[in-house]
DNA sequence: CTTGATCCTGACCTTTTGGTCAATATTTCC
DNA sequence: GGAAATATTGACCAAAAGGTCAGGATCAAG
Protein backbone atom coordinates (compact mmCIF):
# COMPACT_ATOMS: atom_id res chain seq x y z
CA UNK A 1 0.00 0.00 0.00
CA UNK A 2 2.02 2.86 1.08
CA UNK A 3 5.70 3.05 -0.75
CA UNK A 4 8.30 1.13 1.12
CA UNK A 5 12.08 0.95 0.62
CA UNK A 6 12.12 2.87 -2.43
CA UNK A 7 14.69 1.81 -5.09
CA UNK A 8 16.07 5.49 -5.29
CA UNK A 9 16.53 7.05 -1.77
CA UNK A 10 19.82 9.79 -1.38
CA UNK A 11 21.73 9.45 1.44
CA UNK A 12 20.12 12.67 3.14
CA UNK A 13 16.98 10.58 2.78
CA UNK A 14 18.17 7.62 4.01
CA UNK A 15 20.06 9.19 7.21
CA UNK A 16 17.17 11.47 8.18
CA UNK A 17 14.56 9.30 8.17
CA UNK A 18 16.52 6.66 9.78
CA UNK A 19 17.17 9.83 12.24
CA UNK A 20 13.11 10.25 12.88
CA UNK A 21 12.28 6.71 13.44
CA UNK A 22 14.93 6.37 16.32
CA UNK A 23 13.69 9.66 17.66
CA UNK A 24 10.02 8.33 17.50
CA UNK A 25 10.60 5.17 18.74
CA UNK A 26 11.78 6.91 22.19
CA UNK A 27 9.18 9.15 22.05
CA UNK A 28 6.35 6.80 21.16
CA UNK A 29 7.85 4.15 23.37
CA UNK A 30 8.16 6.74 26.28
CA UNK A 31 4.42 8.02 25.85
CA UNK A 32 2.58 6.14 23.65
CA UNK A 33 0.98 7.46 20.59
CA UNK A 34 -1.00 10.00 21.82
CA UNK A 35 1.91 11.52 24.49
CA UNK A 36 4.46 11.87 22.27
CA UNK A 37 4.80 15.31 19.76
CA UNK A 38 6.48 16.02 17.04
CA UNK A 39 8.28 18.65 18.42
CA UNK A 40 9.71 15.87 20.70
CA UNK A 41 10.64 13.40 17.40
CA UNK A 42 12.35 16.06 16.29
CA UNK A 43 14.42 17.12 19.29
CA UNK A 44 15.67 14.12 19.01
CA UNK A 45 16.38 13.63 15.54
CA UNK A 46 18.13 16.80 15.45
CA UNK A 47 15.78 18.33 13.12
CA UNK A 48 13.33 21.01 12.87
CA UNK A 49 9.33 19.88 13.18
CA UNK A 50 8.97 21.24 9.49
CA UNK A 51 11.63 19.12 8.49
CA UNK A 52 10.34 15.89 10.04
CA UNK A 53 6.95 16.65 8.26
CA UNK A 54 8.92 16.58 5.05
CA UNK A 55 9.84 12.92 5.27
CA UNK A 56 7.02 11.85 6.79
CA UNK A 57 3.33 12.91 5.93
CA UNK A 58 2.11 12.74 9.12
CA UNK A 59 2.65 11.72 12.91
CA UNK A 60 0.71 8.56 11.99
CA UNK A 61 2.57 8.15 8.88
CA UNK A 62 5.53 8.32 11.28
CA UNK A 63 3.98 5.39 14.12
CA UNK A 64 3.03 3.27 11.21
CA UNK A 65 6.05 3.07 9.40
CA UNK A 66 7.78 2.33 12.74
CA UNK A 67 5.68 0.13 13.75
CA UNK A 68 5.54 -1.75 10.51
CA UNK A 69 9.57 -1.79 10.32
CA UNK A 70 10.13 -3.40 13.65
CA UNK A 71 7.71 -6.22 13.40
CA UNK A 72 9.87 -8.46 11.84
CA UNK A 73 12.71 -7.85 13.77
CA UNK A 74 10.24 -8.53 16.97
CA UNK A 75 8.66 -11.73 14.92
CA UNK A 76 12.47 -13.09 13.90
CA UNK A 77 13.09 -15.54 17.26
CA UNK A 78 9.87 -17.12 16.69
CA UNK A 79 11.19 -18.22 13.04
CA UNK A 80 14.60 -19.70 14.61
CA UNK A 81 12.61 -22.50 16.20
CA UNK A 82 13.69 -25.64 14.34
CA UNK A 83 11.73 -28.30 13.70
CA UNK A 84 13.95 -30.75 13.61
CA UNK A 85 15.40 -29.32 16.97
CA UNK A 86 15.13 -31.34 20.21
CA UNK A 87 11.82 -29.73 21.23
CA UNK A 88 12.85 -28.74 25.11
CA UNK A 89 15.91 -27.00 23.97
CA UNK A 90 14.07 -25.10 20.86
CA UNK A 91 11.68 -23.58 23.15
CA UNK A 92 13.97 -22.78 26.01
CA UNK A 93 16.45 -21.04 23.29
CA UNK A 94 13.05 -19.20 22.20
CA UNK A 95 12.43 -18.01 25.73
CA UNK A 96 15.93 -16.75 26.08
CA UNK A 97 16.07 -15.34 23.08
CA UNK A 98 12.86 -13.15 23.54
CA UNK A 99 14.19 -12.42 27.34
CA UNK A 100 17.25 -11.17 25.55
CA UNK A 101 15.45 -8.68 22.84
CA UNK A 102 13.37 -7.40 26.37
CA UNK A 103 16.53 -6.50 27.85
CA UNK A 104 18.20 -5.72 24.68
CA UNK A 105 15.30 -3.93 22.52
CA UNK A 106 12.73 -2.55 25.65
CA UNK A 107 11.98 0.45 23.65
CA UNK A 108 10.38 -1.92 20.83
CA UNK A 109 8.42 -4.15 23.44
CA UNK A 110 6.92 -0.99 24.83
CA UNK A 111 6.32 0.51 21.41
CA UNK A 112 3.88 -2.70 20.85
CA UNK A 113 2.78 -2.70 24.30
CA UNK A 114 1.10 0.51 23.83
CA UNK A 115 -0.15 -0.15 20.66
CA UNK A 116 -1.68 -3.46 21.41
CA UNK A 117 -3.21 -1.79 24.97
CA UNK A 118 -4.64 0.43 22.46
CA UNK A 119 -6.63 -2.21 20.21
CA UNK A 120 -3.94 -2.11 17.94
CA UNK A 121 -5.29 0.57 15.74
CA UNK A 122 -2.08 0.28 13.56
CA UNK A 123 -1.94 -3.55 13.57
CA UNK A 124 -5.27 -4.79 13.68
CA UNK A 125 -5.05 -6.57 9.99
CA UNK A 126 -1.63 -8.07 11.09
CA UNK A 127 -2.53 -8.99 14.52
CA UNK A 128 -5.39 -11.46 12.66
CA UNK A 129 -3.28 -12.07 9.47
CA UNK A 130 0.76 -12.35 9.46
CA UNK A 131 1.05 -12.73 13.14
CA UNK A 132 -1.91 -14.95 13.29
CA UNK A 133 -0.17 -17.27 10.22
CA UNK A 134 3.34 -17.34 12.01
CA UNK A 135 1.58 -18.78 15.67
CA UNK A 136 -0.17 -21.34 13.52
CA UNK A 137 2.95 -22.66 12.07
CA UNK A 138 4.92 -22.59 15.35
CA UNK A 139 1.84 -24.10 16.56
CA UNK A 140 1.66 -27.03 14.26
CA UNK A 141 5.66 -27.90 15.18
CA UNK A 142 4.92 -27.93 18.90
CA UNK A 143 1.33 -30.06 18.59
CA UNK A 144 3.31 -31.97 16.88
CA UNK A 145 5.96 -32.66 19.39
CA UNK A 146 3.26 -33.03 21.88
CA UNK A 147 1.84 -35.78 19.82
CA UNK A 148 5.47 -37.72 19.59
CA UNK A 149 5.25 -37.38 23.43
CA UNK A 150 8.55 -35.51 23.45
CA UNK A 151 6.25 -32.41 25.31
CA UNK A 152 4.03 -32.31 27.88
CA UNK A 153 0.85 -31.41 26.66
CA UNK A 154 -0.36 -28.66 27.06
CA UNK A 155 -2.54 -25.96 24.99
CA UNK A 156 0.38 -24.56 22.04
CA UNK A 157 -1.01 -21.18 21.52
CA UNK A 158 -1.08 -20.35 25.48
CA UNK A 159 2.25 -21.71 25.57
CA UNK A 160 3.03 -18.93 22.97
CA UNK A 161 1.33 -16.41 24.73
CA UNK A 162 3.30 -17.25 28.43
CA UNK A 163 6.35 -17.19 26.63
CA UNK A 164 5.46 -13.97 25.22
CA UNK A 165 3.93 -12.24 28.35
CA UNK A 166 6.47 -13.59 30.80
CA UNK A 167 9.47 -12.09 28.75
CA UNK A 168 7.92 -8.69 27.66
CA UNK A 169 6.86 -8.53 31.29
CA UNK A 170 10.05 -7.50 32.28
CA UNK A 171 10.71 -4.59 29.76
CA UNK A 172 6.90 -3.19 29.70
CA UNK A 173 6.70 -3.32 33.15
CA UNK A 174 11.04 -2.79 34.06
CA UNK A 175 9.78 -0.10 36.67
CA UNK A 176 7.90 -1.83 38.84
CA UNK A 177 10.25 -4.93 38.87
CA UNK A 178 13.03 -3.36 39.68
CA UNK A 179 10.66 -1.23 42.01
CA UNK A 180 9.63 -4.28 43.53
CA UNK A 181 13.06 -5.91 43.72
CA UNK A 182 15.25 -3.09 45.21
CA UNK A 183 18.78 -2.33 44.19
CA UNK A 184 21.03 -4.78 44.42
CA UNK A 185 19.11 -7.29 41.75
CA UNK A 186 19.52 -8.05 38.09
CA UNK A 187 16.32 -8.12 37.13
CA UNK A 188 17.13 -10.07 33.49
CA UNK A 189 19.27 -12.37 34.93
CA UNK A 190 17.23 -13.40 37.51
CA UNK A 191 14.45 -14.09 34.87
CA UNK A 192 16.82 -16.10 33.15
CA UNK A 193 16.88 -18.49 35.27
CA UNK A 194 13.58 -18.50 37.08
CA UNK A 195 11.79 -18.85 33.45
CA UNK A 196 14.08 -21.40 32.18
CA UNK A 197 13.00 -23.07 35.39
CA UNK A 198 9.60 -22.66 34.86
CA UNK A 199 9.44 -23.70 31.14
CA UNK A 200 11.56 -27.00 31.93
CA UNK A 201 9.40 -28.13 34.44
CA UNK A 202 5.75 -27.57 33.08
CA UNK A 203 7.24 -28.95 29.43
CA UNK A 204 9.36 -31.89 30.35
CA UNK A 205 8.03 -35.39 29.45
CA UNK A 206 9.00 -36.76 32.82
CA UNK A 207 10.35 -40.83 32.26
CA UNK A 208 7.83 -42.15 34.91
CA UNK A 209 4.47 -41.57 33.53
CA UNK B 1 -1.79 14.55 51.41
CA UNK B 2 -5.11 14.55 49.54
CA UNK B 3 -8.22 15.10 51.10
CA UNK B 4 -10.08 11.92 51.17
CA UNK B 5 -13.26 10.16 51.99
CA UNK B 6 -14.32 13.26 53.84
CA UNK B 7 -16.48 13.08 56.55
CA UNK B 8 -19.29 15.46 55.00
CA UNK B 9 -20.15 14.34 51.65
CA UNK B 10 -23.96 15.50 49.65
CA UNK B 11 -25.34 12.61 47.95
CA UNK B 12 -25.14 14.83 44.66
CA UNK B 13 -21.26 15.16 45.39
CA UNK B 14 -21.17 11.33 46.40
CA UNK B 15 -23.20 10.46 43.23
CA UNK B 16 -21.17 12.62 40.30
CA UNK B 17 -17.91 12.07 41.61
CA UNK B 18 -18.54 8.24 41.49
CA UNK B 19 -19.79 9.00 38.09
CA UNK B 20 -16.76 10.94 36.52
CA UNK B 21 -14.51 7.93 38.19
CA UNK B 22 -16.30 5.69 36.43
CA UNK B 23 -16.47 7.48 33.28
CA UNK B 24 -12.27 8.08 33.59
CA UNK B 25 -11.87 4.67 34.03
CA UNK B 26 -13.22 3.86 30.63
CA UNK B 27 -11.54 7.18 29.50
CA UNK B 28 -7.95 6.43 30.68
CA UNK B 29 -8.05 2.69 30.02
CA UNK B 30 -8.58 2.86 26.28
CA UNK B 31 -6.34 5.80 25.73
CA UNK B 32 -4.04 6.25 28.17
CA UNK B 33 -3.85 9.37 30.16
CA UNK B 34 -2.50 11.72 27.43
CA UNK B 35 -4.82 9.96 25.03
CA UNK B 36 -8.01 10.54 27.19
CA UNK B 37 -9.76 14.03 27.54
CA UNK B 38 -11.73 15.73 29.84
CA UNK B 39 -14.46 15.85 27.29
CA UNK B 40 -14.38 12.41 27.18
CA UNK B 41 -14.63 11.71 30.69
CA UNK B 42 -17.32 14.41 31.00
CA UNK B 43 -19.80 12.65 28.44
CA UNK B 44 -19.40 9.46 29.27
CA UNK B 45 -20.42 10.69 32.88
CA UNK B 46 -22.72 12.62 31.53
CA UNK B 47 -21.46 15.74 33.06
CA UNK B 48 -20.52 19.45 31.90
CA UNK B 49 -16.30 19.90 31.26
CA UNK B 50 -17.05 22.36 33.93
CA UNK B 51 -18.58 20.35 36.13
CA UNK B 52 -16.22 17.48 35.87
CA UNK B 53 -13.93 19.64 37.09
CA UNK B 54 -16.20 21.31 39.93
CA UNK B 55 -15.31 18.06 41.25
CA UNK B 56 -11.89 17.54 40.23
CA UNK B 57 -9.28 20.66 39.82
CA UNK B 58 -7.53 18.51 37.15
CA UNK B 59 -7.29 15.98 35.04
CA UNK B 60 -4.50 14.70 36.81
CA UNK B 61 -6.58 14.90 40.25
CA UNK B 62 -8.68 12.53 38.45
CA UNK B 63 -6.13 10.22 37.33
CA UNK B 64 -4.35 9.64 40.65
CA UNK B 65 -7.61 9.63 42.85
CA UNK B 66 -8.45 6.68 40.31
CA UNK B 67 -5.17 5.10 40.45
CA UNK B 68 -5.03 4.97 44.40
CA UNK B 69 -8.71 3.80 44.55
CA UNK B 70 -8.20 1.28 42.55
CA UNK B 71 -5.25 0.06 44.04
CA UNK B 72 -6.43 -1.13 47.11
CA UNK B 73 -8.84 -3.35 44.87
CA UNK B 74 -5.88 -4.14 42.55
CA UNK B 75 -3.85 -5.85 45.59
CA UNK B 76 -6.30 -7.32 47.35
CA UNK B 77 -6.28 -10.96 46.10
CA UNK B 78 -2.59 -11.41 47.44
CA UNK B 79 -3.66 -10.76 50.61
CA UNK B 80 -5.99 -13.54 50.56
CA UNK B 81 -2.71 -16.14 50.53
CA UNK B 82 -2.97 -17.73 53.73
CA UNK B 83 -0.15 -18.97 55.61
CA UNK B 84 -1.49 -21.58 57.17
CA UNK B 85 -2.94 -23.02 53.92
CA UNK B 86 -1.77 -25.69 51.29
CA UNK B 87 0.48 -23.93 49.68
CA UNK B 88 0.16 -25.20 46.27
CA UNK B 89 -3.31 -24.51 46.96
CA UNK B 90 -3.11 -21.23 47.99
CA UNK B 91 -0.79 -19.97 44.71
CA UNK B 92 -3.18 -21.84 42.32
CA UNK B 93 -5.97 -19.83 44.23
CA UNK B 94 -4.64 -16.55 43.67
CA UNK B 95 -3.45 -17.67 40.45
CA UNK B 96 -7.29 -18.25 39.66
CA UNK B 97 -8.39 -15.06 41.42
CA UNK B 98 -6.14 -12.68 39.17
CA UNK B 99 -7.55 -14.31 36.27
CA UNK B 100 -10.72 -13.86 37.15
CA UNK B 101 -9.65 -10.00 37.80
CA UNK B 102 -8.49 -9.72 34.71
CA UNK B 103 -11.80 -10.95 32.79
CA UNK B 104 -14.08 -8.78 35.51
CA UNK B 105 -11.79 -5.86 35.17
CA UNK B 106 -9.86 -5.64 32.15
CA UNK B 107 -10.06 -1.44 32.23
CA UNK B 108 -8.65 -1.02 35.55
CA UNK B 109 -5.61 -3.53 34.75
CA UNK B 110 -4.74 -1.37 31.71
CA UNK B 111 -4.93 1.23 33.60
CA UNK B 112 -2.91 0.20 35.91
CA UNK B 113 -0.70 -1.13 32.31
CA UNK B 114 -0.59 2.01 31.28
CA UNK B 115 0.88 3.76 34.35
CA UNK B 116 3.35 0.99 34.60
CA UNK B 117 4.56 1.73 31.13
CA UNK B 118 5.17 5.02 31.53
CA UNK B 119 7.11 4.68 34.21
CA UNK B 120 4.24 4.81 36.88
CA UNK B 121 4.56 8.93 37.44
CA UNK B 122 1.79 8.47 39.76
CA UNK B 123 2.71 5.89 41.65
CA UNK B 124 6.14 5.34 42.19
CA UNK B 125 6.41 5.94 45.72
CA UNK B 126 3.43 3.61 45.92
CA UNK B 127 5.79 0.67 44.36
CA UNK B 128 8.33 0.59 45.91
CA UNK B 129 6.79 1.37 49.14
CA UNK B 130 3.81 -0.28 50.27
CA UNK B 131 3.44 -2.92 46.90
CA UNK B 132 7.04 -3.79 47.73
CA UNK B 133 6.63 -4.07 51.89
CA UNK B 134 2.93 -6.26 50.42
CA UNK B 135 5.92 -8.51 48.05
CA UNK B 136 7.77 -8.72 50.71
CA UNK B 137 5.08 -10.14 52.82
CA UNK B 138 4.28 -12.76 50.72
CA UNK B 139 7.90 -13.83 49.58
CA UNK B 140 8.28 -14.77 53.09
CA UNK B 141 5.14 -16.65 53.64
CA UNK B 142 5.80 -18.55 49.90
CA UNK B 143 10.24 -18.67 51.29
CA UNK B 144 8.83 -20.74 54.53
CA UNK B 145 6.91 -23.19 52.39
CA UNK B 146 9.65 -23.85 50.19
CA UNK B 147 12.47 -24.48 52.73
CA UNK B 148 9.69 -26.83 54.45
CA UNK B 149 9.92 -28.23 51.30
CA UNK B 150 5.99 -28.04 50.26
CA UNK B 151 6.69 -26.00 47.28
CA UNK B 152 9.60 -26.53 44.51
CA UNK B 153 12.18 -23.98 44.89
CA UNK B 154 12.14 -21.15 42.75
CA UNK B 155 12.28 -17.14 43.54
CA UNK B 156 9.71 -16.00 45.38
CA UNK B 157 9.70 -13.04 43.68
CA UNK B 158 9.93 -14.09 39.67
CA UNK B 159 6.96 -16.32 40.98
CA UNK B 160 4.87 -13.19 41.88
CA UNK B 161 6.09 -11.31 39.06
CA UNK B 162 5.16 -14.42 36.62
CA UNK B 163 1.51 -14.40 37.89
CA UNK B 164 1.17 -10.69 37.49
CA UNK B 165 2.51 -11.12 33.73
CA UNK B 166 0.81 -13.95 32.90
CA UNK B 167 -3.14 -13.38 34.22
CA UNK B 168 -2.61 -9.52 33.42
CA UNK B 169 -1.54 -10.15 29.83
CA UNK B 170 -5.00 -11.74 28.90
CA UNK B 171 -6.68 -8.05 29.91
CA UNK B 172 -3.67 -5.93 28.60
CA UNK B 173 -3.33 -7.62 24.88
CA UNK B 174 -6.64 -8.91 24.90
CA UNK B 175 -6.48 -7.55 21.70
CA UNK B 176 -3.95 -9.53 19.90
CA UNK B 177 -5.09 -13.04 22.50
CA UNK B 178 -8.09 -12.51 20.29
CA UNK B 179 -7.02 -12.07 16.98
CA UNK B 180 -4.70 -15.19 17.80
CA UNK B 181 -6.79 -17.60 19.17
CA UNK B 182 -9.77 -16.84 16.32
CA UNK B 183 -13.40 -16.66 17.07
CA UNK B 184 -14.46 -20.14 18.77
CA UNK B 185 -12.40 -19.72 21.94
CA UNK B 186 -13.11 -18.54 25.41
CA UNK B 187 -9.39 -17.02 26.65
CA UNK B 188 -9.85 -16.89 29.79
CA UNK B 189 -11.87 -20.62 30.05
CA UNK B 190 -8.64 -21.80 28.41
CA UNK B 191 -6.18 -19.27 30.19
CA UNK B 192 -7.51 -20.70 33.53
CA UNK B 193 -6.92 -24.65 32.43
CA UNK B 194 -3.44 -23.97 31.05
CA UNK B 195 -2.71 -21.64 33.90
CA UNK B 196 -3.66 -23.96 36.68
CA UNK B 197 -1.31 -26.59 35.16
CA UNK B 198 1.85 -24.34 34.41
CA UNK B 199 2.06 -23.15 37.65
CA UNK B 200 1.23 -27.03 39.48
CA UNK B 201 4.00 -28.57 37.55
CA UNK B 202 6.25 -26.06 38.41
CA UNK B 203 5.67 -25.87 41.95
CA UNK B 204 4.64 -29.25 42.35
CA UNK B 205 7.04 -30.94 44.82
CA UNK B 206 7.67 -34.67 43.39
CA UNK B 207 7.69 -37.00 45.70
CA UNK B 208 10.47 -39.07 43.94
CA UNK B 209 13.16 -36.91 44.71
C1' DC C 1 -40.38 30.74 52.25
C1' DT C 2 -36.14 32.62 52.75
C1' DT C 3 -31.36 32.40 52.84
C1' DG C 4 -26.94 30.54 52.54
C1' DA C 5 -24.50 26.80 50.61
C1' DT C 6 -24.01 23.88 47.00
C1' DC C 7 -24.25 22.81 42.19
C1' DC C 8 -24.02 23.82 37.27
C1' DT C 9 -22.97 26.02 32.80
C1' DG C 10 -22.00 29.11 28.69
C1' DA C 11 -18.56 31.75 27.33
C1' DC C 12 -14.00 32.54 27.32
C1' DC C 13 -8.85 32.21 27.81
C1' DT C 14 -4.37 30.07 26.99
C1' DT C 15 -1.30 26.60 25.71
C1' DT C 16 -0.19 22.85 23.09
C1' DT C 17 0.17 20.65 18.97
C1' DG C 18 -0.39 18.71 14.25
C1' DG C 19 0.28 20.52 10.09
C1' DT C 20 1.13 24.15 6.00
C1' DC C 21 3.74 27.15 3.01
C1' DA C 22 6.48 30.42 0.76
C1' DA C 23 11.03 31.46 0.68
C1' DT C 24 15.79 30.14 1.18
C1' DA C 25 19.73 27.04 1.30
C1' DT C 26 22.06 23.07 -0.31
C1' DT C 27 23.17 19.32 -3.12
C1' DT C 28 23.41 16.95 -7.49
C1' DC C 29 24.57 16.39 -11.98
C1' DC C 30 25.45 17.82 -16.58
C1' DG D 1 29.62 26.92 -12.94
C1' DG D 2 24.86 26.80 -13.35
C1' DA D 3 20.31 24.83 -13.58
C1' DA D 4 17.29 21.50 -11.61
C1' DA D 5 16.22 18.74 -7.89
C1' DT D 6 16.39 18.23 -3.16
C1' DA D 7 16.50 19.80 1.56
C1' DT D 8 15.46 23.16 5.29
C1' DT D 9 13.21 26.56 8.00
C1' DG D 10 10.75 30.66 10.16
C1' DA D 11 6.41 32.12 10.39
C1' DC D 12 1.97 30.99 10.53
C1' DC D 13 -2.67 28.58 10.98
C1' DA D 14 -6.48 25.98 12.99
C1' DA D 15 -8.04 22.69 16.03
C1' DA D 16 -7.82 20.44 20.29
C1' DA D 17 -7.62 20.50 24.97
C1' DG D 18 -6.88 21.95 29.92
C1' DG D 19 -8.63 25.14 32.72
C1' DT D 20 -11.21 29.67 34.57
C1' DC D 21 -15.03 32.48 35.95
C1' DA D 22 -19.08 35.17 36.65
C1' DG D 23 -23.47 34.37 37.17
C1' DG D 24 -27.56 31.60 37.39
C1' DA D 25 -30.05 27.28 39.09
C1' DT D 26 -30.96 24.16 42.70
C1' DC D 27 -30.99 22.32 47.21
C1' DA D 28 -30.88 22.07 52.38
C1' DA D 29 -32.11 23.91 56.70
C1' DG D 30 -34.38 26.84 59.83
Amino acid sequence: MTDENQPQMTRIQQKNRELILEGALGAFSANGFRGATIDQIAEAAGLSKPNVLYYFGSKDEIHKTLLTTLLDLWLAPMLGIDPEGEPLDEVLRYVSTKLQMSRDYPRESRLFAYEVLQGAPHLSEILGGRLRELVDQTVAILARWIDEGRLAPVDPRHLIFSIWALTQHYADFEVQVRAVLGPGHDPYAEAEIYLENLFRRMLEVEAGR
